[in-house]
DNA sequence: ACGCAAATGCAAATCAGTTGCATTTGCGTT
DNA sequence: AACGCAAATGCAACTGATTTGCATTTGCGT
């Protein structure tokens, strides 16, 4: 068992399980959104433990650390599905492949003065944005030439 | 019939319906994007015709305007139901209120010169953004200090 | 007006996500 | 270290949005 893990639990009041553990772990080490039952797939992958976490279980884990926001919940383009990642409290945006729906985060932000200019334009208290970019990633344009 | 629009139909050569039409015209008459159920329900009332056309019908005729490029399809926020609305070409976002869930359209964009910037970058070629800015519009603002 | 491909209606299927309920597990208490 | 119970899990059935297969109907070129 992780210690830092459960003491992250035990910081949310969130009761520490193996599952939990399990899922926590796998997030940490994504370093892009990952949709629920891809998570299902690659926990159920792991052989270091003999049973296959359900994906109810999974479902309803994530939405637990999305509520104490230690993971944040998307959804991207023609992708109906939603995605989860940790949420490393930086600001964000993402770009996504329209070929292959590869996701890739950018840190960095072009908005901050355009949101206050907005907020005045407007009378709206501006709370957040999302962002997201749509592109062909350089693999999908060498592919495409290649045919 | 409306001339102008089995016009656009036989320019963009699809077959002309009297399900096509009414879902185009109802379409063009929506300020902000609407839900394929919605759409289902409003149409539904219109007592000049007799038939209520099937929601898998509406399904089918949005898919076939989005393909043509005449109406736009998005989902925002929490809400997983996609939303359609008229194609009116022009770059715009939407400033959304996360207390009544209205949708406001913003025209203009302050992304062009990072779009360019972020395909040197990261070699992607960028095709275009979705940028939504969520908020309190005035009216809930009020609402609340009112309490 | 005819014929046929395409569009529609309908019902059943699908896909992502949720829920009810019986069983199991973690954890505070003794 | 064992007990008890609320909370978590597994499982199967359900939901809501969207899609699909197929029989019937309709639009449009000839």
């Amino acid at each position: 068992m992780n210690q830092k893990v459960s003491d992250i639990f035990k910081a949310n009041k969130i009761k520490n399980t193996v599952q939990r553990q399990r899922v926590y772990e796998y997030m940490t080490s994504c370093k892009e959104p990952i949709t629920a039952d891809t998570l299902y797939i690659e926990l159920s992958k792991d052989k270091s433990f003999d049973d296959i976490i359900n994906l109810s279980t999974i479902y309803r884990i994530l939405e637990l650390f999305v509520k104490h926001n230690l993971v944040l919940k998307n959804s991207f383009g023609n992708d109906h599905r939603a995605t989860f990642e940790m949420n490393l409290r930086e600001h964000k945006h993402h770009l996504i492949c329209v070929e292959c729906n590869k996701i890739t985060t950018i840190k960095g932000c072009p908005l901050k003065t355009y949101e206050k200019d907005l907020g005045d334009l407007t009378n709206f208290k501006i709370l957040e944005h999302r962002l997201e970019i749509f592109g062909v990633c350089p693999k999908c344009q060498s592919d495409k030439n290649s045919h």
